[in-house]
Parts: C-alpha cells; structure tokens; sequence
DNA sequence: GAATTCCGTGACAGGATCGTGACAGTCAGC
DNA sequence: GCTGACTGTCACGATCCTGTCACGGAATTC
C-alpha cells in the first residue's frame, strides 16, 4: 500500500513541481488549490499525509493545520509547511501550530521526498516501508508489492525475491549458480535454467504494459537489471551493429 | 558492521551537533577540523563516508573532495557536502566535483542522517565495483559492460575475457600459448592461431569508432595491450622494440 | 630480389546459449 | 477432495558465438 499525499499549493507551478517528485519517488498524489479544497478532499479520503503551502487564498495554511489538529479523525495527520521565508520566527510558529516539520522555498526535490518519507516513517511506520526503486520500477518491501509506473505488477514469491535481489544490486550482473545461491537459497538442489524460466515470468510480468525491458541478458554470464539501450541506428560503423 | 562517518568541519557547534546525531544513530564518529588533518585519518584508517563542510580553513571542501576523487584509493568514498547557502549554482558545483549528496545549513538532524543512510545504501554495492581502465578503454566488472571513451562496446564472451586479461596486464606481451591457457582455459583444445581469429574480432570490436588500436601485434612473439605508436618519427623509437 | 614465415581478412559450418511454450507435480486454501 | 496458483523441468527453434580454413599481403631472412 502506497502513502497518499495531498498537496495544498495554490501556485500551479510549484504544485507539479510537488506531485512529480513525489510521484517518481513512489508516492500516491493528490493536489489542492485552497483550503476549502483541502478540507473537502481529506473528508472524502484522508490522505496519509499533508503539504501545505504556509501562504494560501483564503484559509490560510496555518489555519487549516490548527483546524485539523482540532478534529479527533485528522488530529494525527503528518503536515509539512511550505514556506518561502527561512525566517526562524516563522518556523516556529509553524511548528507551534502543529506542522511536523518544514520545508522553504526553493527546496530540492531530493530534500523534499527525505522529508516526506522520514515525517510519514515516524508517524506511520508501514507506510514509508523500505522502498525500493529502479527507474520507472517500484518495490515496497513492507507492503509487498511492486510497481511499474503507475500499474501494479503482481509477481510470484520467487519473481518477488528474484526482482528484489536484482533491484537490491541494479546494473550487476549475476551469474545462474549466483542467483540459485542467493534466491532460491544455498541449499536449494534446481536446475539452473529453473532461473531462465523465472527471469521469463517476471520479464512478462514487468512488461505486460508493453515497457522497455529492464532485464539484461548477459550472453554466457547472466542477468542483470540495467536500463535498455536507446536503440540507435547509423552512427559507428556497421558490421559490429549487431549483438 | 557499523559504518565509520568522518566529519571534517571547523565549526565546534556544528561539529558536536552532527557527531551527536550520528552516534545517536548508531554510527562511529570521527572528526577532523580542517583539510589537511582529514587526509592524515582518512589515510590511517579510512571512513566509509566523509561529511565535508563547504568552507574549510586551509584546503577548501571542494578541493579536498576533487583530490580524494583522483586517488583510486579514495575515488570511491562517498561525500555529503555541507553548505550553508541553498544556491543551486553550489549545489551543481558541489555534484559536479563529485559529492554524492548535498546538505544545506541550517539542517535538521533527522533528515541529516537519513541522507547519511542513503547515501552509504547506495555506495554500499559500487564500492566493490572492480573498474579496469587503460587509456580511453574502461571494463565494468560487475556489470559487464566496455566503454570506449563514451561508446559502449558489445563484446561476445570470449572477447571480453580476452580483454580483461590483456587490461589486468597492460603493456605485456603474451603469446598465443600463453592466451590459450589464461583466456581459454588449460584444457581447451584449439588451434594457436584461434587467438589471431580473437583478437581480430576484438579489434573490430573496440576500433569500429575509428578509435586508434590499442591492442599491438608483435611478430613472432604475441599480442600485448599498448598504447600505438605516434606516427613518422625520423629515428627509429628504440626503447619498445626489445623485450 | 626471391623464398619463407607470419599475420590480417573474410567466409563458413558446427555448436553453444537463450527464449518460448507446454506440462506435470506440489501445495495452500476453500 | 477439489481447485487454482506456483514452480521446476523439458524440448524445440532461433540466434549468436566460435573454431577453422584458405587466401593474400606484409615482414623477415637469405
């Protein structure tokens, strides 16, 4: 199960800038413009976690964080400021009113998704669940569950461990005795091809939307997960093109 | 396995302030206050992180991390930058010489160390990563990937333990025989000059940029990985021509 | 300069390797 | 006990790899 984030901007700009970064970094996104907004959406399906930008039309951010502390259903809801001043009188008064922590503008995105992982691993242990990521592929290790894109891949136990240990090492490759070793476990007595017949399940089952392949055949030696080649034509001379 | 971080930082309040998180977190702490005492411990015993403050008396941050990058000793170390301003042309300037993340002051102690833990989580695996270089030419072990200068090369599985072999031992000649036994393997029956067949499919290989050969034929003798000699000298180069 | 040895080059056929689909045994849950 | 999912194994075919050969040019020796 993934985190839900709503996001509470009203700058169209900052707010895309938000949802990306969060989306990439495996986060389910939700977005508001306005206070009004936010209240609505989190009474709809309360997200499990709150950005919320310190200046907004109408309610004001920190006035929308006091009224749900106020409310026994959102009282616990993490919240992270958004503010384009460092002052220090300002964060304190941020985090007086209740917000977990804070984060100014300009900020980076890699800053922005630290944060938000480590306010929601104290708030909700299982939810910021050890994740995993490798492009546009996704694995939780607390929930189990593993995504490509925004599609859920549902995978086997053994494609499970196979995609984790590979994703645990991205680029490396392994040979078959290797990964018999280290997945199917030292004592396990299989032939080595069992692992093609895996590598094959779980290539299907990673690129059933029809995805690029991110499972490198290694002719001789193994497997990887390394990133495909763009396919490029023309340039170097022919001849050694192909393999 | 704790991980050793190494602090270098001039300032005694930031300093105690990082060291007590750190060690909080279950990491072993040293410290240094300036460039110079860091090169003295990093070479006695040497850290698997540096958290480096920007501006340092004496050698700056900046300059500390490019010198540890060009020592193969140290080149792998990972670096968190320590900066107090958030201006993004530091913080490009601060990736480009090589840190692996970037931390702006005023920090919190929270998000410090989970910068800390990922950074060591994803240096963790590449610090094993056995790169053979010689000239433009560089050979991932682990991955299993060849690069001519920017190019990646694909090689069959012969050829690439052939280059391995001549790039473990640059400069040496060996003969035919020689190759048979390192490359193919002690009890392989082949024809000595299966080598010549090789070798050729590796030069078209590496050369199908119209990149200079790398690989030297010696008459009589065998191969050896070399680099070519510049062309049209008036007399003749004595110096390769023994051995 | 001619004979000889050595190496580069291209082609080719056999063989190794991998992808693919199918199948049966096992196990858990109902 | 039945059903369905999971997994190890196998056979087949396509592709890639690789050892070998013949030829000709280049270097070396006499």
């Amino acid at each position: 199960m993934t985190a839900r984030v709503l996001i509470v901007e009203d700058e169209p700009a900052v707010r895309r800038l938000l949802a990306y970064n969060l989306e990439a970094a495996g986060f389910e996104v939700a977005a508001a413009r306005d206070g009004e907004e936010a209240l609505l959406q989190i009474e709809e399906l309360p997200p499990d976690l709150l950005i919320l930008d310190w200046m907004l039309p109408g309610l004001s951010g920190i006035e929308l964080c006091r009224r749900l502390r106020r409310r026994p259903a959102t009282a616990g809801l993490p919240v992270i400021m958004l503010t384009a001043r460092v002052e220090e009188s300002d964060r304190l008064r941020g985090l007086e009113t209740g917000a977990d922590d804070y984060v100014t503008k300009p900020f980076s995105p890699a800053e922005l998704v630290a944060r938000v992982r480590a306010v929601l691993r104290r708030a909700r242990p299982a939810m910021a669940g050890e994740l995993l990521t490798f492009a546009d592929l996704r694995l939780d290790l607390l929930a189990h569950r593993v995504y490509r894109g925004h599609r859920e891949v549902a995978l086997s136990p053994t494609e499970f461990r196979l995609l984790r240990h590979l994703m645990e090492n991205p680029h490396r490759v392994f040979g078959r005795g290797q990964l018999l070793d280290r997945v199917w476990g030292l004592d396990a007595e299989v032939e080595l091809r069992t692992v093609d017949a895996t590598i094959r399940r779980l290539r299907r089952a990673l690129n059933a939307g029809g995805e690029p392949d991110l499972v490198r055949t290694v002719r001789g030696t193994g497997y990887a997960l390394d990133l495909p080649e763009p396919e490029a034509a023309g340039f170097s001379a022919p001849g050694s093109a192909g393999r």
